[in-house]
DNA sequence: GAAAATTGTGACCACGTTGTCATTGAGGAT
DNA sequence: ATCCTCAATGACAACGTGGTCACAATTTTC
């Protein structure tokens, strides 16, 4: 910047002036400023500005992902993306990988470095350690997963209601050995699923059997296998919940393994790519994370304009989809 | 900083010191910084300490992808961030939806903000608005496409040989009429793989016919109309290339509406999830964005490391996975 | 035509940190 | 006792900007 005053015959502050369209500066020193950094391929150093600036903000804010390769948490991210980019900031990521401590890691670090806010798809059992954060004013919103311990803005799927929803369709259709396979259980979401399953069965009459309950089942080979073992029991289930994404997929790629897909009952939660391609379709209930992370970031930025509402939940409705794969009744076997 | 100094009765230079764990400061010295930072609730800006640092690093990376909600972004990003977390590095990413002005525009924010590095899926047809600032010392790894107009380091997939391979096995099961549905054109990855598909029909004595070779088809529903398009024309193909990810699941979702998924073949590029799942299993030339990020980024570091090799284009190997779609043989109709 | 307001400009400091260097005092070698 | 070394420390400047303020030149106002 020195140089290019230097170069234009004004000061550093015109040049700073010029470079921020602040006014107030002659039109012949404005084409003077600009041809000099033009010339010398002057670009404002940004990290400076920030540090300087009287708002002190950095025009970044930290996203912090159960997985960013995870296509729910990418759907999150884009639309966060979508949002921070019309208003010119920038995101910082990272991938938690169910790690409490590293959900903790990585957020004080994205604090460090200065972040404008901080959306966060928790994971850990715990997020007091971000009430000083917050309360010194930083805005922190939770995504898919309501906080524990802190007092913030969430935005959440009906969870509890779409997992008894999914349970219920089972049982008008029929089903009364209907079998839960799910994240373990320590999971906020995975835990209002579970509640949901078990409140449906519980609307309907039918006792819940923990040995058709499989908790802690978290990759597509994980329910693979999970749903090969509870096919393979005594008394198997009629029916299959699979309360998240990719536990949904490897149930349906054990029972297409075990040609039952046509016999066995399965409804997913979360929808995914060519669930409607397969056959039959595999009836789920959808989420929205893309409206999800729109709000999330919506919310966030609302906040950093200074609307200072008490801190709230918001519930993203759930959809049961129909697509065959839950419609299929009780077979005898 | 001046606040921890003063509670410690120490210089703002020994607080730095104890925070950095520079050494020579007495252990009751650090003792009392460490609680006087404590007691404050003391963290370091990292953009301050970025500014003022010798090397001017801020320990971040940019990543420029064409949507990280595509699963092959979100897989690079994956790779990329796993890097560079061993690293303490952060990464910011930006989705370019195939626009080269935002390509141009983001690359220059994020070179403003000081990433200490680029790390870019291009999709302008000309990187050399980047050569000034490679020059200047930073360094610039391109992923999934070669840049244009630049010499810089490159991790590409094997295109065209895996787009002839795909080719060659759908003549080998005895197809001579064969579709092709890819990408605009204009991006470096489908006119490599047009290159294979032509190049491979060649080797047959096949000639193409422009009449079964959509170009532009960018997404699951354009994929799908292309392909209904395409058995509703006089000769339609008995077998079909679907030179990109969504396209293939938009042939796929066409077929299955047509009842046509075991009587057409077909061979898609790059993997995605269920492929196996689906019946038939879909045959395609699987591509490895993990390690494909992976590298891209090791080049990246190496290069802060100061290792100065001349640029290189470095070619991840694709791989033909045979699942049953391909193997279905030419039909009367 | 004088006073007031406005415009254009640069000198200077500050943002929160780290690099440089000088200073102090303790301990070791001669 | 003298010199030297070295660990421990803080004063100060500097990183590249933007905010504040002073000041001259110009324009507007009555």
């Amino acid at each position: 910047m020195r140089d290019v005053a230097a170069l234009a015959h004004v000061g550093v502050k015109t040049v700073s002036r010029v470079i921020n369209n602040e006014g107030n500066v002659s039109p012949s020193t404005q084409a003077r400023v600009r041809s000099a950094a033009e010339k010398l391929g002057f670009r404002p150093n940004l990290v400076a500005s920030n540090l300087r600036r009287a708002d002190g903000r950095t025009a970044t804010i930290g996203l912090l992902l159960e997985d960013v390769a995870i296509p729910f948490s990418a759907a999150l991210l884009r639309a966060v993306e979508d949002v921070a980019q019309r208003r010119g900031v920038q995101v910082l990521i990272a991938s938690v990988d169910e790690d409490a401590a590293r959900e903790r890691d990585f957020a004080r670090t994205l604090i460090d470095r200065q972040v404008d806010g901080l959306l966060i798809a928790p994971t850990g059992r715990d997020q007091s350690y971000l009430i000083a954060e917050q309360r010194a004013g930083t805005p922190i919103v939770f995504l898919d997963r309501v906080p524990r311990l802190i007092d913030a803005d969430a935005v959440v799927s009906t969870n509890r209601e779409g997992a008894a929803d999914a349970t219920e369709h089972l049982v008008a259709i029929g089903h009364r050995r209907i079998a839960y396979l799910g994240d373990d259980i320590g999971i906020v979401t995975a835990q209002q699923r579970h509640d949901g399953y078990v409140s449906a069965l519980a609307g309907a009459g039918i006792p819940v059997d923990p040995a058709i309950v499989h908790h802690g089942v978290a990759t597509i080979d994980a329910s693979c296998r999970a749903t090969l073992d509870l096919m393979a029991c005594d008394s198997p289930p009629t029916a299959i919940f699979a309360s998240q994404n990719l536990v949904t997929v490897g149930a349906t790629k054990a029972l297409h393994r075990l040609g039952l897909q046509h016999t066995i009952a399965l409804v997913g939660f979360d929808d995914f790519a060519l669930a409607d391609v397969l056959t039959p379709g595999i009836t789920l209930v959808a989420q929205d994370p893309t409206e999800m992370g729109r709000l999330g970031a919506t919310l966030l930025f609302d906040r950093l304009d200074g609307h200072d509402r008490p801190p709230q939940t918001h519930l993203i409705p759930t959809r049961l989809v129909v697509r065959g794969s839950g419609e299929i009744p009780p077979s005898g076997r």
